[in-house]
RNA sequence: GCGAGCGUGGCGGAAUUGGCAGACGCGCAAGAUUUAGGAUCUUGUAUCCUACGGAUAUGGAGGUUCGACUCCUCUCGCUCGCACCA
């Protein structure tokens, strides 16, 4: 049993309990113990101060000078404030910020808020305080905690999302969204009255399915005259014209399936529906289509995963990305269906298995199922479809461990052997994803061998494996066999390799005009509107005659109006459609119409800040690219891993859009990306109000400082890494601070220690200062700031105990540490007689054969043991080093008498003998 | 189920990437100082044994090597993602 040593009873009781004589009680015990301890209060306060008046901090595009961008994750800013995770990202960057500084570099460190968001909102509600109110407060709050920490932020650079200043801008680049369109032969975004234009000159045409076809393609140009098959701009009507359009735009409105409940008359997020009912009240939740705002996101999608080639991110991260993207290259087939004029399209990665399809599989909510259901089915098929459509996804895909399904009635022939085969529904497969159809191939897939078992159907082997056990498994239709293999049952491709096979199958469709080859992303288009009211509104305006136009770019930013209840309006729509005021408009030529009453999700703001930090204070436009080109790409960007795919996937889309249309002038935003770790309560369990183990920032600036909180959060591991909060190690950085305010300050006279003289240093002092200059700037680079700590500590250690401190020593140290804990530094700058801030101070510079010991001690093995150890010049020989250490009486007694085989000796290292 | 990561003293963690395992800090113990407490300083602190010596130790079992925390194979445990994507 552990004891609770006394700092920790006492962070336990000023958490837990309000009562006014404890707490104050306590409050005067830790003055006095603090006492004879040094005043960082004083201290943190003054430098604050002079930072915030000196804008000490302020970046300057300054071109003579390489620049840094570090940037870190903003945060929501939320009524319980810091919590101690934050600081911990915000420390590791500021230090590098701080360390690039001296290192001479012109550094971008901006902080700001993301301040749109749900809690606001549901305050309201509760309490009708207008969101913004509430969230002036909480970044009020939030803006001195991070300011208590002395973090080197530019503050005349900050943002706020929910500023019509910035979101001014949001709404602009979803204006960019709006009027732009995906030119897939360039594989890149281009602004859509470019499209009109080339439509109108006749440079392009439109095809039977709406796509785009240039008048100079194959086929056109063999026939003389009007194009066949594809029609001019001036043929189609306005509507027709109009529609073509919409359906090009990079932001688009679309009848999507939501999570939608009747009784609380709103759209719920998957995560606010549990077990098909509502998290809050229990009331059922159904799948219902609803008119949404999606952006086009998987015409990115190709280059998203492309250029991930290019980023110094986690591995984890990029894999996180690559399969949330989730590309797969297979063939998309047409079946026919029996009997009718009609086909269903499928998308499969294994084409080779066409032969062994014997049934296929509809999702409920494909529109063919309508009209193949035979009458005999009808009412299944009807009554199935809407059990499917009372589930929602996360219903579909966890609780959907036995399969469910209902036949049609109607069959398809399959289009390589020409055989008959059913046709089921089932929720297996999705509408969103590929065609919303399969064929099922139950030999070879686990999904449709589960379903063909429940259901009876065929299984026929078309992929022989090597081995035979598993072969006669498979060919007894006893197991599914889903790797490659040798085609059998498949007519003339017996015999080809899976691969093989692949190729020759997607050609032969190809070239019978019944499919082609295909990719398909598991990645959908972002559904980008929310019923809310506390989010930015869409710049748009839909006119009774169904026109929709969007407002120029000179009537933004467009500010939500008051409301007098933040209720959903129980249509499912927001708020703001109760506003009759705000929603009803008449356009000057007298046409009237309705603004758009969804707003954007949080993400919208995040998705871009990075870039308003280059010109946060610019009215004319988003931010200037000269000073884009400057900062750009974000050089360091810290956060969370919670933000792997959503936020850093959806940045680097508008990243790329704004790149297409030249804006910005890099693909990418992140350069280099990490991620810190959780930092979890002193029980070693995750912090939350109900186990009550939330450490308070507050708490422990108050107790200890901001210098030894931020030294604390980097000294407990690796940045990366989860790992527990412990009072005790707030101590222990604590004490060291304080043994090196005693090591350069007398404590009785308040004035620089004697000990501290214009001396030339003795070669141990000088190697370890070097040591430890080396080891804080390598560990900086690479991030490992507990490791840094830990070799200042070694140093301090060793300058305590000299009786004459070299004054030139003392001061490189300063430096060293002024990124860590930079309030105590500047002070101690200070007061080593140096005016002014030291936060543009040349970094000291080691030398590296300063670094190096004189003499050597080595280990001495006899068979990979050690038996001995001696001391060698640095200088030795291996020879002189061999003697010696065969010298050795231990050595010599090890070996009883054999003579050695070999010796194996590294350097500065150890020395094995092999007998 | 799939994928990724991690297992080192009482605790947080080090280990120049195959070369003296446990740096640094916490905690603990003893001592100094002190009226006392706090603070500070000094020393010790992986485990075991027949103890100025020796043996065993990086979740476990094998392997490669002169030499393995580090590389390989199997295995156990924990954490975090993803989850019918055809």
């Amino acid at each position: 049993m552990q004891k609770i040593p006394a700092a920790q009873t006492r962070a336990v009781v000023l958490t837990q309990c309000n009562c006014f004589f404890i707490d104050s009680s306590i409050k005067g015990f830790f003055e006095m113990a603090k006492e004879d301890r040094y005043k960082f209060n004083e201290i943190e306060k003054k430098w604050q101060s002079i930072w915030e008046q000196d804008k000490t901090f302020k970046a300057v595009e300054d071109k003579s000078k390489p620049k840094y961008y570090v940037l870190d994750m903003f945060p929501y800013p939320s009524a319980q404030g810091l919590h101690v995770g934050h600081p911990e990202g915000y420390t590791a960057s500021d230090i590098v910020a701080r360390y690039k500084r001296m290192r001479g570099f012109s550094v971008l460190h901006p902080i700001g808020w993301d301040a749109f968001g749900l809690p606001a909102e549901q305050y309201a509600i509760k309490t009708g305080t207008h969101p913004a109110d509430t969230t002036q407060k909480n970044i009020d709050n939030m803006r001195r905690q991070i300011k208590s920490l002395g973090f080197s932020y530019d503050w005349d650079r900050q943002v706020d999302t929910t500023d019509p200043n910035y979101y001014k801008w949001t709404q602009w680049i979803f204006l960019k969204f709006y009027n732009s369109w995906f030119d897939d032969s360039e594989n890149k975004a281009k602004p859509i009255l470019q499209l009109i234009e080339d439509l109108e000159a006749e440079k392009l045409y439109v095809g039977i399915d709406g796509d785009i076809i240039p008048t100079d393609a194959e086929g056109l140009q063999a026939i003389s005259g009007d194009p066949v098959g594809a029609r001019k701009w001036s043929e189609l009507s306005k509507e027709q014209q109009r529609e073509f359009i919409d359906d090009q735009r990079l932001a688009y409105e679309a009848e999507v399936a939501v999570n939608w409940c009747p009784e609380l008359g709103t759209v719920l997020a998957n995560e606010e529906v549990i077990g098909g009912v509502s998290e809050r009240g229990g009331y059922p939740v159904v799948r219902r289509p609803m008119r949404q705002w999606m952006l086009r996101i998987t015409k990115f999608a190709d280059r998203l995963l492309a250029d991930l080639e290019f980023v110094d991110w986690p591995t984890s991260i990029k894999k996180l990305q690559t399969d949330w993207i989730g590309r797969s290259t297979g063939a998309e087939v047409d079946f026919q269906i029996a009997g009718q004029d009609e086909f269903v399209r499928v998308f499969t990665t294994r084409p080779d298995t066409l032969f062994g399809a014997t049934y296929m599989v509809l999702a409920p909510e494909h529109p063919l199922v309508d009209i193949i259901a035979t009458d005999e089915q009808r009412q299944a098929v009807e009554s199935y479809k809407e059990q499917a459509a009372r589930k929602s996804d996360l219903d579909r895909t966890d609780l959907a461990k036995d399969k469910s399904g209902v036949f049609t009635g109607a069959y398809a022939i399959n289009p390589v052997n020409e055989k008959q085969i059913p046709i089921w529904i089932s929720d297996y497969v999705l509408i969103s994803y590929g065609t919303g159809a399969i064929m099922a191939v139950p030999a070879h897939d686990e999904r449709d061998y589960a379903f063909a078992k429940k259901f009876s159907l065929d299984i026929i082997q078309v992929v022989k494996p090597e081995d035979e056990y598993l072969q006669a498994k498979v060919e007894a239709g006893e197991l599914c066999f889903s790797d490659d293999g040798i085609a059998v049952n498949s007519g003339r491709f017996d015999g080809l390799t899976t691969a093989q096979f692949k190729d020759e199958i997607t050609a032969w469709l190809e070239d019978n005009t019944k499919g082609k080859l295909a990719v398909n992303y598991k990645l959908r288009d972002w559904l980008f509107s929310r019923q809310r009211y506390w989010g930015e509104p869409f710049p748009i305006i839909h006119l009774e005659d169904g026109e929709r136009i969007a407002l120029d770019e000179s009537e933004l930013p467009l500010i939500p109006p008051h409301v007098a209840s933040y209720k959903a309006a129980g249509t499912g729509e927001s708020p703001l459609a109760n506003i009759s005021d705000w929603v009803n408009v008449t356009l000057p030529d007298g046409r009237k119409g309705k603004r758009e009453t969804n707003t954007m999700p949080q993400w919208a703001g995040s998705c871009w800040y990075y870039l308003r930090y280059t010109d946060a204070k610019n009215n004319d436009k988003p931010f200037d690219k000269a000073n884009e080109d400057y900062w750009l790409p974000v050089d360091l960007y810290i956060g969370g891993a919670e933000h792997a795919v959503l936020h850093l996937l959806y940045s680097r889309f508008w990243h790329k859009l704004l790149y297409d249309l030249g804006y910005v002038s890099h693909p990418e935003p992140f350069k280099k990306l990490v991620n810190q770790g959780m930092i979890l309560g002193q029980d070693g369990q995750k912090m939350s109000k109900s186990r009550g183990n939330v450490v308070n920032p507050d708490e422990v600036i108050n107790n200890y400082g901001a210098d030894s909180m931020r030294l604390y959060e980097m000294f407990m591991g690796p940045l990366e890494a989860t790992k527990p909060w412990s009072m005790q190690g707030v101590e222990g950085v604590y004490r060291f601070l304080n043994k090196v305010w005693r090591t350069i300050i007398d404590e009785e006279t308040d004035q620089l220690d004697s000990s501290i003289k214009d001396v030339e240093a003795d070669s141990d002092t000088v190697r370890i200062l070097h040591q430890t200059i080396k080891k804080v700037s390598s560990d900086i680079d690479t991030f490992g700031f507990n490791t840094a700590i830990s070799q200042m500590m070694i140093f301090i250690n060793h300058i305590a105990k000299l009786e004459v401190k070299p004054k030139s020593v003392i001061e490189q140290f300063v430096l060293v540490l002024s990124p860590f804990a930079p309030h105590v530094c500047e002070e101690l700058w200070q007061r080593l007689g140096h005016y002014g801030s030291l936060a543009y101070e040349e970094w000291p510079q080691h030398d590296d054969e300063l670094t190096k010991e004189t003499d050597i001690e080595l280990a001495v093995q006899v068979l990979g043991k050690i038996k001995d150890k001696i001391v060698v010049s640095a200088e030795a020989t291996e020879e002189q080093i061999i003697e010696k250490a065969l010298a050795s009486e231990k050595v010599i007694a090890a070996m009883e008498g054999k003579t050695p085989k070999k010796v194996i000796v590294i350097k500065s290292r150890l020395v094995n003998i092999v007998i």
